[in-house]
DNA sequence: TAAACGTTCAC
DNA sequence: TGAACGTTT
């Protein structure tokens, strides 16, 4: 049997459900298909990625086949052109492209090919994480403890060898090159990225391995802190599906079974986070809660754009959008700062938070950005109530006392005291000058007052509150 | 995965 | 005067 293999966010060779199902079962022919619509530092993640799954397919004797054309259009051409006869792939859970693979799946079906689906994203299913009544569920807490009840699937061996499909045929028509592909921007800002990211499989398992073997058991307590690096840092390899989310779970639980829980917890938040995107599917572009569709949002474009870039005036705000603009990545408790900012003190809507993250977010996974968004605003399943507003210069103090966060980027703060950096504009004037800091100048005034902005954001959530 | 604000109580 | 705690937003 000659089985296509289609790629999508799933580049690897480790724990690949699809992959190694066809491997027992016929000859591969592994394809990356360009889905539409990817974020602009994800596309460059995918590049990178492509490179190194290449190479890994090019060591056991095979190629990857990339498409320059959309799914169906390359199934029909695979067809003809080299008699495919199965078609295998992991689910999407992109709510159009999962349509879509079901509707096309059906139609082959229908014409004798043989085409099977996976899941090499989620640790189970989403049809298995429902409650008693058959509804999804809409709140964590009972989420993860009926979660945590449940066996997840072993993961499957890493491909060592395998038949390919000869692709060296007369495919011209179907086949473009990794560069072709145009994932890297023509505008180089990327070069942050490539100083803080080793892309494919093996970087990805070496950053689990060690986390797991050496940070994870005070990571409970070392997470908050955005200077240390005590979070995982897997979330773009999960992403672009170079490490496989099971992997992860298995080697936890059996390597640190005792001191592992809370960042068990938050891989069943990501479970979270795409069982909701699956029920709700409509959460990508509207409100969960429908009461915030009538939410009194200011818009207000500058601000937005002072927000993005780094410039609102508020040192931990803006030293996390530097950090995300720079490196695609932002530590996960400055992310929490910046949405309750974007959304609370200026008052813009929590879509616009959520396409500037899809596009300068390396780590860009659709379920677990929407899902963040509507969290953070105020809107999303069991979300922070509305009024928990984020104080940003006691976030600093509690999570980053020493400052070091902040200088590294906010530079042009670096000469101020701990307390003086956190909160320049109340700085006394000696202290600004001493510093070389010309409020308005070398750094922007905050563009609204804490107290103030969240007097303002209680006040809008109360016209929506009935 | 919050912060503000009021009250109480110990100095 | 200021922790400490409970309640409100």
């Amino acid at each position: 049997m000659e089985i296509a293999v289609l790629l999508r966010n799933d580049l690897r060779l480790h724990d690949h459900p699809a992959l190694s199902q066809a491997v027992l079962d016929g000859k591969i022919l592994p394809v990356y298909v360009l889905e539409e619509n990817l974020g602009d530092a994800f596309k460059y993640w995918t590049h990178r990625n492509l490179e190194t799954l290449q190479s890994s397919f090019r060591e056991i004797g095979g190629e990857l086949f990339v498409s320059r054309l959309p799914l169906p259009e390359t199934v029909r051409a695979l067809q003809e052109e080299l008699a495919i006869t199965a078609v295998y792939f992991n689910q999407s859970h992109h709510p159009q492209q999962r349509i879509r693979d079901e509707e096309f799946a059906l139609q082959l079906v229908g014409e004798g090919l043989i085409v099977r689906i996976f899941e090499g994203t989620m640790l189970l299913p989403p049809s298995e994480s429902v409650k008693g009544n058959g509804e999804p569920y809409q709140v964590f807490s009972p989420f993860y403890k009926q979660f945590r009840t449940k066996s997840i699937p072993p993961t499957v061996p890493r491909i060592r060898e395998a038949l390919f499909v000869g692709c060296d045929l007369n495919i011209k028509s179907i086949s473009t090159d990794i560069t072709s592909l145009q994932l890297v921007p023509s505008i180089p800002w990327t070069h942050g990225m490539d100083e803080i990211w080793t892309p494919g499989e093996d970087a990805a398992i070496e950053r689990i391995q060690t986390f797991i073997d050496e940070d994870v058991a005070a990571y409970k307590i070392t997470r908050d802190f955005p200077a240390i690096s005590g979070t995982s840092r897997i979330s773009p390899y999960l992403a672009i599906g170079s490490l496989s989310v099971r992997s992860v779970y298995h080697y936890t639980l059996k390597t640190q079974p005792d001191v592992s829980e809370a960042f068990i917890r938050q891989l069943i938040w990501r479970e979270f986070a795409y069982q909701m995107l699956i029920h709700f599917p409509h959460t990508v572009s509207k409100p969960l809660n429908p009461k915030f569709s009538k939410f009194p949002w200011l818009n207000n474009e500058e601000h937005y754009e002072q927000w993005c870039l780094g410039q609102t005036g508020v040192p931990l705000i803006d030293a996390g959008m530097r950090e995300l603009l720079s490196t695609g990545y932002m530590h996960n408790r400055v992310r929490m700062n910046v949405a309750s900012y974007l959304t609370k003190h200026l008052l813009i809507d929590f879509t616009k938070g959520m396409s500037w993250f899809w596009n300068k977010a390396i780590d860009a996974d659709f379920a677990n950005n929407t899902f963040g968004w509507q969290w953070t605003s105020g809107s999303g399943a069991d979300a922070s109530p509305y009024f928990r507003i984020f104080n940003p210069y006691l976030q600093s103090k509690k999570f980053d006392s020493e400052a070091v966060y902040i200088r590294k980027w906010v530079p042009e703060l670096r000469g101020l005291s701990n307390q003086d950096i956190m909160e320049p504009d109340q700085a006394s004037s000696d202290a600004l000058e001493k510093a070389g800091v010309v409020l308005g100048e070398t750094y922007p005034r905050p563009i609204v007052p804490h107290k103030a902005g969240r007097a303002r954001a209680l006040l809008a959530y109360e016209k929506i509150k009935k």
